[in-house]
DNA sequence: TAACGCCTAAACAACT
DNA sequence: TAGTTGTTTAGGCGTT
């Protein structure tokens, strides 16, 4: 997985020196945005043992952990609104955070500098899940972006074309029409399909976990410079892999009834909570190694043999081979769904640009029938549901994540008593 | 080696 | 008219 790293910006030579400049995130100027004050400004309750202790040795380790730690969990936190509410905020006791300190380890300007090793589909999806309408105009994406990863700020114009190229492309979004989500101003609202959020974040997940573990467990042979750590790390060496799902659900937290804006796209499902294979959470370590579609194609077949899945029901039907039938262009980015599969055999073979580039393609290739049948699963009666398991979660992170640093830390202390 | 995922660039049309 | 937005195509690279 490594097509961010092998375009990496020595690659493209795409890291002037002014970045420096804006080493700090909260140094970033507000960006253009609705996004709230509090998702940018907000202190750094996530400074971890691992950025006060960290060695020189795992520089290489850390510019990648610090960057995650700083361009995402800083910011990507249930919102924003109170990222120190959160028990995996507070259980370093350092509300405060060594914000500054950090920054100012070399490791981390180069951090900031470094292309963030997160797909654009990953980039758009944190973009709009942190807004509040849980949607943006492709402007306010970039400026989520350039807020979030200054490396953009500096790089090439083309990146906001690769932005635009996912919206379109990537069917986990989706357009507004302008009536419906914005008034005034150029192009369309984009948002994130419901039904596509699973796998999103399940990609976001397949995107830290395997660090995450390699991370738990020394590595055997050093981590390779072409591919750096691509997880969230949370709380430092800590957190398992109930940790990170525990976040997840905090993550998805932010999209409970009681809890999210509403969603032009869908306001009446938020992921099911309740449900386990909402999120899917795969066991099986290749797939860790894999957010692509197929990936998550399997393992919602996976899943759905156990139980009915949503995805089942608009997701990627099990032994659907679409995207190896059918032409890697159309549709080739991002995560799919059987929407083809409603389409028929039609979207397995090429077809003329026309068809695509109608007018109404964007709004009415997107078929209205799932979203009725998802609404079915947003009962008022999960709510309560939704947050006691997302509330339960957080405990048991919290909880867990205070014990791994218990242990941590005796570790520590038998470390410096030797 | 092929398939796949992702990124980048480019072109074009539509819109503001 | 210029800039922005959205769509599409093509090609390259890395991973599996």
């Amino acid at each position: 997985m490594g097509p961010i790293i092998g375009m990496s910006p020595d690659k493209k030579a795409e890291t002037p020196g002014k970045q420096e400049e804006r080493v700090g995130l909260r140094g970033v100027s507000g960006g253009p945005g609705t996004l709230p004050e509090a998702e940018y400004g907000a202190a750094s309750p996530l400074a971890t043992s691992l950025d006060r202790g960290s060695g020189g040795s795992e520089d290489e380790e850390l510019t990648n952990l610090n960057w995650l730690h700083e361009n995402l969990l800083q910011n990507f936190t249930l919102g924003g609104a109170q990222p120190s509410a959160s028990p995996l905020f507070d259980i370093e006791g350092d509300p405060g955070g060594p914000l500054n300190a950090s920054l100012s380890s070399s490791s981390q300007r180069d951090s900031l500098k470094s292309k963030p090793p997160l797909s654009f589909s990953l980039l758009i999806y944190m973009a709009i899940e942190q807004s509040p309408s849980k949607s943006l105009p492709v402007k306010d994406i970039y400026g989520w972006i350039l807020q979030h990863f200054p490396y953009f700020s500096s790089a090439p114009t083309g990146w906001k074309n690769s932005v635009r190229h996912n919206l379109s492309l990537n069917k986990c979004f989706r357009k507004v029409e302008r009536s419906l989500g914005k008034v005034n101003g150029k192009g369309s609202l984009w948002c994130v399909d419901p039904e596509y959020r699973p796998n999103l974040i399940q990609a976001l997940k397949k995107q830290h976990l395997p660090a995450a573990h390699a991370f738990c467990t020394p590595p055997a042979s050093p981590p390779r410079a072409s591919s750096p750590p691509r997880h969230l790390f949370l709380q430092g060496c800590s957190l398992q892999e109930s940790d990170i799902d525990a976040a997840t659900a905090m993550m998805l937290l932010n999209s409970a009834p009681g809890h999210h804006h509403a969603n032009p796209c869908d306001p009446d499902s938020p992921l099911d909570l309740s449900r386990p294979d909402s999120v899917l959470v795969s066991s099986d370590p290749k797939q860790d190694h894999n957010y692509s579609s197929m990936a998550l194609q399997r393992c919602s077949s996976r899943s759905s043999s156990s139980s009915l899945s949503s995805l089942d029901e608009g997701g990627p039907s099990p032994g659907h081979t679409r995207s190896r039938t059918r032409p890697r262009r159309a549709g080739s980015e991002g995560f799919h769904s059987d929407e083809d599969s409603d389409l028929g055999d039609d979207r397995a073979r090429p077809q003329p640009s026309q068809h695509r580039s109608s007018p109404l393609s964007s709004s009415v290739k997107r078929p209205v029938g799932k979203r009725a049948r998802r609404e079915v699963t947003a009962k008022p009666e999960l709510d309560e549901e939704l947050k006691e398991a997302a509330g339960s979660l957080l405990h048991l992170a919290g909880i867990r994540t205070s014990m791994e640093l218990n242990k941590h830390s005796a570790k520590s202390k038998k470390l410096n008593r030797k």
